[in-house]
RNA sequence: GCUGGUGUGGUGGAAUAGGCAGACACAAGGGACUUAAAAUCCCUCGGACUAAUAAUCCGUACCGGUUCAAGUCCGGUCACCAGCACCA
């Protein structure tokens, strides 16, 4: 009696969707849970067998709710605007929108084929214009609120793709898509104030049960410092501020160094000596990409300026200026002041070019051998009125110093830069703007939204790097909506990022066309209760789209202040030789060839087995077929299959404990240790001999999650009841069945295993020792030796602690 | 370089709050059934010493420490993975 999977997972499949039994309800007297995949972007490749990994695990989880009365929604759609779509419409002359269609076309009949428990009446597109039309609306205000503006920028420019890049695109100095290098180009950009919500994006942290290690790198990657500006003055006159986290070593500030781009060098042309040199320095730097410049901690360069020296505002002496590309002008003032006895690279830089290192925090070492930067702890010497005190302390002090003096403030700074949200491009939202000479730039009225992507013949690239759009002089030429005149489109698109920033909330309420979701919708689903999804979307995707859902939640549209209650991130999966699975390699492995030769259940069964779900782990053709087998023995149960209405005494423990720890699993994410649980189970069920009804139902009930075509099919030719999505309850458990009454201890002499005992779980101490030391073999290592200690830890071990 | 993570049999991986290391699988070897093969079922499976599934010893990257007891805690070293790249 094989079992046929072919027959079996389409006929449910079938039943499923007939019955839309997974169409969340909006019944919102019913609990709801929200669980939630990051959308997959519908590549011309389809799908390969990394793609399920996430998509099982939640749909496990989401299965597990339903069976636990809960209103679940676990939509799906598709992230589908994107360049490598754009960049084979234009290689085969296809319109990017017949491109995508043909391309969801196979991306949902293959996730289909797994029995995901997707809710496929809420499926969204990114492309389609009544969703973008959503997308358009949120960027008109925040451009109404002043959180989208238009810059004149470096941009990083793709050389291959002819796109200008946000700096989380750009990989070690190439394009993260293709490659390609990037260079420096000046560009108008729209751009996004993701900064002012900088210390909320920090804050709210607290407030969400996400992984530390995704906490740790949005933190990081915003980078927030609290220190000082201090003002000091040029022998010019001219005011230089410096931005510090170390204001407590002022006193030991012996030099500056500004960047090269700093404007005062302009200012300064007249008085420095030495202006060719520091013009050539300056030429060289604007050569170097930002890569180039950073890319190892190499020797320091720099030029000192000739003429012009600052004044060190605590002491009064006179300090050389210097210029060098260490500094950067995109961060703090963009100059410093150097305090080389307690920061390396001021270290470094003042060896080179022998300039004064004086110590100002006692207990490093020698600092004219080496900087002394881990110096929290230490007492702070040659430095006038702070000498004595605690870094800490000298920090508040001079702070107040500074402030009365009015040459200095207490300052917080970010790493964290705005978002440059134009693209040069043809596949993506069109910004809802246009450009009046006399009005500047206006927003389109909301009444006129979608502001549709006209066709055009061509979506080549420009060599100015305009976008294909400039082209289309009918769709560009326009009137402006503020005084009627000639107005021009903005002829940018939006960012892949813009449509994934907010899709989640129009899961909740998909074919609205009044809003982005009803209020009603937004209230009772939000927020997504469990979001997956990849640990490379950590400071990108997950950073912008709850920057995107504070600002809506400061408009007051949607009810909660953070998008996701809770974030887990899955592991990659690897081709077999342990390699990422890419094309270029030759290891992708196809989820239909698995499908087609084991079928659905077992393929999700080992998408779950394989590993930890939260690490990276090879994909393994062999170890495929244990899971195989395992489904086999699960259908064979049938041949033991007795009559029987409650678990037999025999079984209560490993079904209990089965119960217990498959249902403690799936929420902890352990889904390996909870097959390894049912595979455990299937053991002792076929050593006993025989499984009951009851029994059968249970175990069929706690497998659904992971392979829910068999286990239905089980259900209804055992007539173990009505169907499990139908009908069935997720089982509980009896805490006191899950122990054992007598369990085997080990027995320890000296720590070393002597022999093990089987006593009683509520055994008294005496007891159990007395049991443990009439074993021979502990009597033996006893024998003639003092008892200096006896342990007993309760269930787990006996420990004898003996001298000669 | 900095930050975070990881390191356990031939392989993937288990091990709750410091308490029997190797659960559950894969692969391998042996056996049963079969004309044969596949499938299925049973047995063995970290290493050393062994006739032995008797006893003993070693073993969770490496070195050291705390403890009656360490894969787990502490200090140091090495390797690999990911993120960041001079952030003042």
């Amino acid at each position: 009696m094989r079992y046929d999977h072919k027959k079996v997972e389409a006929k449910w499949q079938k039943i499923w969707e007939d019955k839309g039994v997974f169409h969340a309800s909006e019944d919102t007297a019913k609990e709801k849970f929200y669980a939630l995949i990051e959308f997959p972007y519908p590549s011309g490749q389809g799908l390969h067998v990394g793609h399920p990994r996430p998509y099982t695990a939640l749909d496990t989880v989401a299965r597990k709710r339903r069976l636990q009365g809960y209103n679940v929604l676990y939509p799906i759609g598709w992230d589908a605007f994107g360049l490598p779509t754009e960049n084979y419409a234009i290689k085969n002359h296809i319109h990017p929108e017949i491109v995508t269609k043909q391309n969801i076309e196979r991306f949902k009949k293959q996730i289909q084929s797994l029995g995901i428990s997707f809710d496929w009446s809420r499926e969204i597109n990114t492309t389609d214009p009544d969703y973008y039309k959503w997308t358009q609306w949120i960027f008109l205000q925040l451009f109404k609120k002043g959180l989208a503006y238009k810059k004149e920028m470096n941009v990083n420019w793709c050389t291959s793709c002819k796109c200008v890049l946000a700096n989380e695109e750009v990989v070690n100095g190439v394009c993260e898509r293709c490659g390609s290098e990037v260079i420096h180009k000046v560009k108008s950009q729209w751009m996004l104030k993701i900064t002012a919500y900088a210390d909320r994006l920090i804050n709210d942290l607290d407030l969400v049960n996400y992984p530390p290690r995704v906490k740790a790198q949005q933190k990081n990657w915003i980078g927030r410092s609290t220190g000082a500006e201090v003002d000091f003055t040029a022998t010019t006159g001219d005011k230089l501020t410096v931005y510090t986290t170390r204001c407590d070593t002022l006193f030991g500030a012996t030099y500056m160094v500004i960047s090269p781009e700093h404007p005062l060098i302009e200012k300064w042309s007249d008085k420095l000596e030495n202006i060719e040199e520091v013009r050539a320095y300056q030429i060289e730097a604007s050569k170097k990409s930002d890569f180039e410049r950073t890319e190892v901690a190499k020797d320091k360069t720099g030029i000192r300026l000739n003429g012009v020296e600052a004044i060190n505002p605590v002491n009064n002496t006179k300090i050389p200026i210097f210029v060098s590309d260490y500094v950067l002008v995109s961060y703090g003032t963009g100059a410093i002041m150097a305090v080389p006895a307690h920061d390396t690279r001021d270290w470094e830089f003042a060896k080179k070019f022998n300039l004064p290192i004086i110590e100002v925090v006692k207990g490093g070492k020698d600092a004219q051998k080496e900087a002394f930067t881990d110096c929290a702890s230490g007492i702070l010497t040659n430095s006038g009125f702070l000498n004595g005190l605690s870094v800490e302390d000298a920090k508040a002090k001079m702070i107040e110093w500074l402030t009365e003096q009015g040459i200095g403030r207490a300052k917080v700074n970010y790493k964290l830069r705005d978002w440059v949200f134009s693209r040069q491009r043809y596949w993506g939202e069109p910004i809802p703007i246009v450009h009046c000479e006399k009005c500047g730039f206006v927003p389109i009225p909301e009444s006129e939204l979608p502001l549709k992507l006209p066709m055009v013949d061509s979506y080549e690239p420009t060599d100015t790097g305009e976008s294909p759009l400039a082209k289309m002089t009918d769709w560009i030429n326009t009137t402006c909506p503020c005084c009627g005149g000639k107005a021009l489109r903005e002829t940018d698109t939006m960012p892949q990022w813009a449509g994934s920033s907010w899709y989640f909330l129009r899961y909740m309420d998909p074919h609205n066309n009044e809003a982005l979701a009803s209020k009603e919708a937004l209230e009772y689903w939000s927020p997504v209760d469990w979001y997956n999804g990849g640990m490379e979307h950590t400071t990108l995707h997950l950073l912008y789209s709850r920057f995107w859902h504070k600002f809506l939640y400061d408009l007051g549209v949607v009810p909660t202040p953070e998008p996701y209650a809770k974030r887990t991130s899955h592991g990659m999966i690897l081709g077999e030789n342990g390699e990422k699975m890419s094309k270029s390699r030759g290891n992708v492995v196809n989820p239909d060839d698995i499908v087609e030769e084991y079928g659905a259940d077992t393929m999700r069964l080992y998408e779950m087995f394989i590993g930890d779900f939260e690490k990276a782990a090879p994909w393994s053709p062999s170890s495929i077929r244990g899971c195989r087998r395992f489904v086999e023995r699960f259908w064979n149960l049938q041949n033991i299959l007795v009559d029987g209405e409650k678990i037999r005494p025999e079984l209560e423990g490993a079904f209990n404990k089965a119960i217990k720890k498959v249902g403690d699993d799936i929420e902890n994410i352990k889904f390996n240790t909870a097959i390894a649980a049912l595979m455990a189970l299937i053991n002792d069920v076929t050593a006993f001999g025989s499984i009951n009804k009851k029994e059968l139902g249970i175990f069929a009930i706690l497998l659904n999650p992971f392979a829910p075509h068999i286990t239905e099919e089980i259900f209804e030719i055992c007539s173990l009841g009505d169907g499990i999505v139908a009908e069935q309850k997720w089982p509980e458990y009896d805490e006191s069945k899950c122990v054992d009454e007598t369990t085997e201890i080990a027995v320890q002499v000296n720590g070393k295993i002597k022999a093990k005992i089987n006593v009683a779980v509520d055994a008294q101490q005496d007891e159990v020792f007395k049991l443990a030391k009439s074993d021979d073999n502990v009597a033996k290592a006893i024998d003639g030796m003092n008892i200096v200690k006896e342990i007993y830890v309760k269930g787990r071990i006996v420990n004898i602690v003996v001298k000669p």
